[in-house]
DNA sequence: CTGAAAGCGCTAACAA
DNA sequence: TTGTTAGCGCTTTCAG
């Protein structure tokens, strides 16, 4: 339980400068290092047990290597939605660590009272998941920081935004079903697109939002002789409870390891593959490259 | 997009040394403040916008004002048990900032590798959801962070350990179903000492582990007829739909918003709950206090 | 009650 | 190819 190993401490074993050290580690391309010494630096940080002091290097270099996640609650939302959520969560998670990110999370109903913590923790960058227009104002930072809005929706051409491809899904429902479908259910979205895109095919009896205030089984009831859609592996997986499986057509957000009846329909739109691309874009964002031709909203298609 | 202001900035501004900033933004009980300064100071903090550096507070206090959440998770597991520990994370997150404290989360099916993100991070501690006796010796900080083990289960004595209350969940089952349980459906845990307890009660054959390699329609199958537990909510809402729900007892970890049939009988062991115990046991940890008295594995009861 | 100053561990000019 | 050194923004001892 000793002090813990610094650079010095590696420098004085190998007998080189703090400064050598951190070139090494660094892999910085500007300095050449002899490979011997290269060597015998990192034969050191293993015999020492060296671990970097992240703080250290924040504080030094500007970059915390952190990115945060912001889950932006509704008050109403059901837990079938924060489930939703974190499976977005487990995945950006998992795409951001492969880059040597960590991953600060945050779930708040209030996103503009939190969002300190970006400049606080000198985050490289932000998720922001579930965010509608309306809050947007709140989001202030005073300096650049890239932020991806994910399963979210902003009418502005200023951030980046990954999206399911609703309209395609629609499409996909109707020939799934090979009929249009009369009622589609779905957690509530603070995603204004899909709200018009719905609001254009539904009438709005016919929309199920699955809040704390609604009732499922009274919406499925009385729409157990129609074919509809149901949004949300969760739902559907409620849904197969009250009704007859071939009624409807799930659409579901991982390919494999379904909790679903195994001749339920359904459509993917792959939460990894939402990650996917939410991290490649943060990636161009941080490195400023390659991110003048993105598109600002980024469609994830069905497949 | 100007620079960022400083304590040095505020110091400046108010006439004062940045020692004396620190004073009054740190509410430092040592040193005593005049009231003024103290009102000055808060005042060109909120004018300028000052926020903290936690990089550079970190790096000079050692103390990160971060614990992480590390998610161990099993190769076979199913995504409904992901669920079950994203509702602890949410939970524990929510304890954890109400400190003060972010949250890093890390999910890794290879804890050892990724622990010394804890020293990386100077980590003030750490949460470790859903480990097994296995992978003890996989985990050496070589320096002192109190862990906190949820959902898992350690045969040792050195570490704290939040687990519920099976024994009593059991019990209760009994009472429930007003009849000895035939049966019991579970995820996979990384609990030893749930498998023992189990194993007492049920033969091997009416034991069902949630893995990709199991069959969770064959089995409830082949015990239609008798009546049992499943703990889970997830796993439940599946059952639901192949059984009649008066033939087992679900257990559940959220009071409210439940996903399951109204009239399904429900044991809960408050994830809440549980995060709050957690959470309590890793401030005492923290500080170093109130923690001598504490036993090892503190048992959530259902209520 | 307040300030000067050392130092936390690391990076990155600039020198050598 | 490597070393010296000045910070990064904050805490904290010690002196006033």
């Amino acid at each position: 339980m000793g002090r813990k190993v610094t650079m010095k401490d590696i420098a004085k074993d190998v007998g080189v400068s703090v400064a050598t050290v951190s070139y090494v580690l660094n892999y910085s391309e500007k300095e050449k290092i002899s490979h011997d010494t290269r060597l015998k630096v990192f034969e050191a940080v293993k015999r020492l047990g060296y671990v970097p002091n992240m703080a250290a290097k924040s504080l030094a270099s500007k970059s915390s290597q952190m990115i945060g996640i912001i889950i932006n609650l509704g008050a109403k939302n059901k837990r079938s939605k924060l489930y939703q959520y974190y499976d977005t969560v487990n995945e950006l998670q998992r795409q951001m660590h492969k880059m040597g990110y960590d991953v600060l999370l945050l779930s708040t109903k209030e996103i503009g009272k939190e969002f300190d913590l970006v400049s606080k923790r000198s985050l490289d960058g932000v998720f922001v998941i579930g965010m509608g227009e309306r809050q947007l104002n709140e989001i202030a930072t005073g300096y650049y920081v890239p932020i991806v809005f994910v399963d979210g929706y902003l009418e502005d051409d200023l951030f980046f935004k990954i999206l399911p491809d609703y309209r395609a899904v629609l499409q996909k429902a109707k020939e799934i079903l090979q009929t249009e479908p009369q009622y589609i259910i779905t957690e509530e979205h603070a995603n204004d697109l899909l709200t018009r895109i719905i609001q254009e095919q539904f009438p709005p009896e016919n929309i199920f939002v699955n809040r704390k205030d609604n009732s499922l089984e009274d919406f499925l009831q009385a729409h157990q002789q129609e074919k509809g859609i149901i949004v949300g592996e969760l739902l559907a997986l409620q849904a197969e409870r009250l009704l007859n499986n071939d009624q409807f057509v799930a659409v579901i957000s991982a390919e494999t390891d379904s909790m679903l009846l195994p001749d339920t329909k359904r459509i993917v739109v792959s939460n990894k593959k939402k990650a996917e691309y939410a991290a490649d874009v943060m990636k161009r964002l941080m490195n400023l490259e390659g991110f003048e031709e993105l598109p600002k909203i980024i469609f994830v298609e069905p497949e």
